[in-house]
RNA sequence: GGGCACAUAGCUCAGUCUGGACAGAGCGUCGGACUUCUAAUCCGACGGCCGCGGGUUCAAAUCCCGUUGUGCCCGCCA
């Protein structure tokens, strides 16, 4: 309702200031501070004052003179405070409001007919997911959660680097060395535990490893590459199956989450439909290329990028790069839009593919990246290679231990008498635990870097996914505790005119606008600034308005729909952000 | 050296795109509230030259320039 609060607003200005033959540029629409009982406000008057000759407040007077607030289905009371135009809502406001927020979808927007696809995660298949790939498919899976309510149509891709040096030296170290060979056990019982082993064998081999040693284990890993270029099956298999073998288990502990995929597009695919061939023999007729110390580049200083993108080997193989720019072709052919989750260290390589994507004719305008910074440990970088790190499994581990803990710490003193049994508990502990260190990091701005500690990580005080969830339990709490699902003939507006009531309807009203303001810039994280609002404004109306005690039948039967509107919004946001809503806590 | 990000209360963060009403939360500290629909809650107090210096503007945390600190990138790797 919000947004077509908003949509009159902005029709009203537009109206007044024309009838007074003004410009109508910037309308100076804002939220006006908490403590003010407006929802929406103008500042324009400011910029009037010159034009009319007088100070900003009387601008402010003449232009809310000149709005009729009857012409307005939302729009109750205007009025000007100083300088400001203050906008009100209408009691219709509020009934609508309740009564659209009855639907189980509430939050969704209509359908765009436009289709995304979101790519995230995409890590290479060398062994367990750590904390700091993490935020990727948390992020990324939030970012395609958002769109999926504002109404795209949204696929979800993991791009599979199985073509790469790193794969190669996966593979060779693979069939090189024997579980006697290594030096330890899995850390975990899962494909990509057992395997990590031989692929950092490998690379610490080739630290060590005398010159020729090294030089003749190069030259079977080369042999891998050229292999998988020439198109030919046998590599294609080897390097196969540890890809899949490790993916595999990556995809188990992703799972956990829950970040699922609908596809898993492997790199490969590009270069055996000759598509990135077709990449490579376009660019090079291109007038931004070069042939250059025997290697073919593209000189992208007319897109501001100074460095030259290199597109083929000496040797004609083809880089990451090249396969990357058939694979987002690809991805241009299938939908209308592309959305991708990296890391800030693919910045430059974004850009990269931005600008020749636009060589190759495409319009670079469909494919937006969402950038984020690495999760480090306070002694520094994660790194798979290396065997630094925090694993995602053992954070999720953990976490769970941490709120089971806690769910039984609460066993002694809960009022309600819904003894829980085991399975709650279990329940309880993986929804609150998982969901508080997905909550930690989908809602924080993507391009703040975060130093991970364990107990920051695992606080569950804080702004945190429990507060937010316990709203929920509550909503679900008093909604069983009522006869029956409350229905849009319950509901008078006119009898929730608490400041608390009014606030709680005010925030569930802007929920459809958290959403549609999240999608168009791929920012999860107000979705989760917005939980907290939505939560605050209930706690405040839970505190002071008794529902299922109400002193009328027609303000109780009011008031259970206003929880059931509240519990649709929390329980809609929630899972935008892949936070589960707990029906009791 | 060049490029890109980030810097807001003791700590963790919103707000910055699109400049506007005294800069908001949580944690921590201190003081209160459970015979009541779940206290993983709520109420109150304390706490800020919005990194620093200039500029634009009636108005700057927000825009511009400079500067400092931190991170990332600058490969015929991915």
């Amino acid at each position: 309702m919000f947004r077509a609060f908003r949509a009159e607003v902005a029709d009203a200005l537009t109206a007044g200031l024309e009838s007074l033959e003004l410009p109508t540029g910037d309308l100076g629409i804002e939220e006006p501070p908490e403590d003010l009982d407006a929802t929406l406000a103008s500042s324009v008057a400011f910029r009037l004052a010159g034009e009319l000759e007088t100070a900003p407040p009387q601008a402010a007077a003449e232009l809310a003179a000149a709005i009729d607030s009857a012409d307005y289905e939302y729009i109750g009371a205007v009025t000007t405070k100083g300088p400001y135009i203050n906008f009100r809502t209408t009691d219709r406001y509020r009934q609508e409001t309740v009564e659209a927020a009855q639907a189980d979808d509430y939050g969704h927007l209509p359908e765009r007919d436009e289709s995304v696809v979101v790519e995230h995660t995409s890590a290479n298949p060398t062994g367990p997911v750590h904390v700091g790939r993490a935020r990727n498919p948390i992020l990324g899976d939030a970012v395609a959660n958002t769109l999926d309510m504002a109404g795209y149509d949204v696929e979800r891709h993991y791009y599979v680097n199985d073509a790469g040096r790193q794969m190669a030296v996966f593979t060779w170290a693979y069939e090189k060395f024997d579980e006697s060979d290594l030096d330890s056990e899995p850390a975990r019982d899962r494909a990509e535990y057992d395997l990590v082993r031989y692929y950092r064998k490998g690379n610490s081999f080739l630290e060590d490893a005398d010159e020729a040693t090294t030089e003749a284990a190069e030259d079977e890993i080369a042999a891998i590459m050229q292999g998988l270029e020439a198109g030919d099956e046998d590599t294609y298999e080897r390097v196969g199956e540890v890809v899949d073998t490790v993916l595999g288990g990556m995809k188990d502990c992703l799972a956990r989450l829950p970040a699922e995929f609908d596809e898993f597009v492997k790199e490969t695919r590009f270069m055996r439909d000759g598509s990135t061939d077709d990449v490579a023999a376009r660019l090079k007729d291109s007038e931004y290329a070069v042939y250059d110390e025997e290697a073919w580049q593209l000189e992208l200083d007319a897109f501001g990028i100074d460095k030259n993108l290199v597109f083929l080997r000496s040797d004609e193989t083809s880089l990451y790069t090249t396969r990357d720019l058939a694979h987002h072709e690809w991805k241009f052919a299938n939908f209308d839009r592309a959305v991708t989750v990296l890391g800030e260290d693919h910045k430059l390589q974004a850009s990269q593919l931005q600008a020749t994507l636009d060589i190759l004719g495409n319009d670079p305008d469909r494919l937006d990246d969402v950038i984020y910074s690495y999760v480090n440990l306070p002694e520094g970088k994660m790194s798979t290679r290396r065997g630094t790190g925090v694993m995602l499994d053992d954070l999720l581990d953990e976490a769970i231990d941490r709120a089971r803990e806690e769910v039984e710490d609460r066993l002694g003193d809960r009022i309600r008498d819904d003894d829980l049994d085991e399975e709650d508990i279990e329940r309880i502990a993986h929804q609150v635990g998982i969901g508080a260190v997905r909550y930690d990091i989908v809602s924080k701005q993507p391009t703040k870097g975060i130093t991970f500690k364990w107990d920051e990580a695992l606080d569950f005080e804080a702004q945190s996914a429990p507060y937010v969830q316990y709203v929920h339990a509550r909503c679900c709490g008093i909604l069983d505790e009522a006869d029956g699902e409350p229905t849009a003939e319950d509901i008078d507006s006119t009898a929730l005119s608490t400041p608390e009531e009014a606030a709680l309807i005010d925030a569930i009203a802007r929920f459809p606008a958290v959403i549609e303001d999240a999608a168009d810039e791929c920012k999860p994280h107000r979705v989760a600034t917005y939980t907290r609002e939505v939560a605050d404004a209930f706690n405040a109306f839970y505190r002071s308005c008794p529902v299922l005690s109400a002193d009328t039948a027609a303000t109780r039967r009011s008031r259970l729909a206003l929880v059931a509107a509240a519990q649709h919004a929390v329980a809609n946001a929630l899972a935008v952000l892949g936070v589960e809503a707990p029906d009791s806590m």
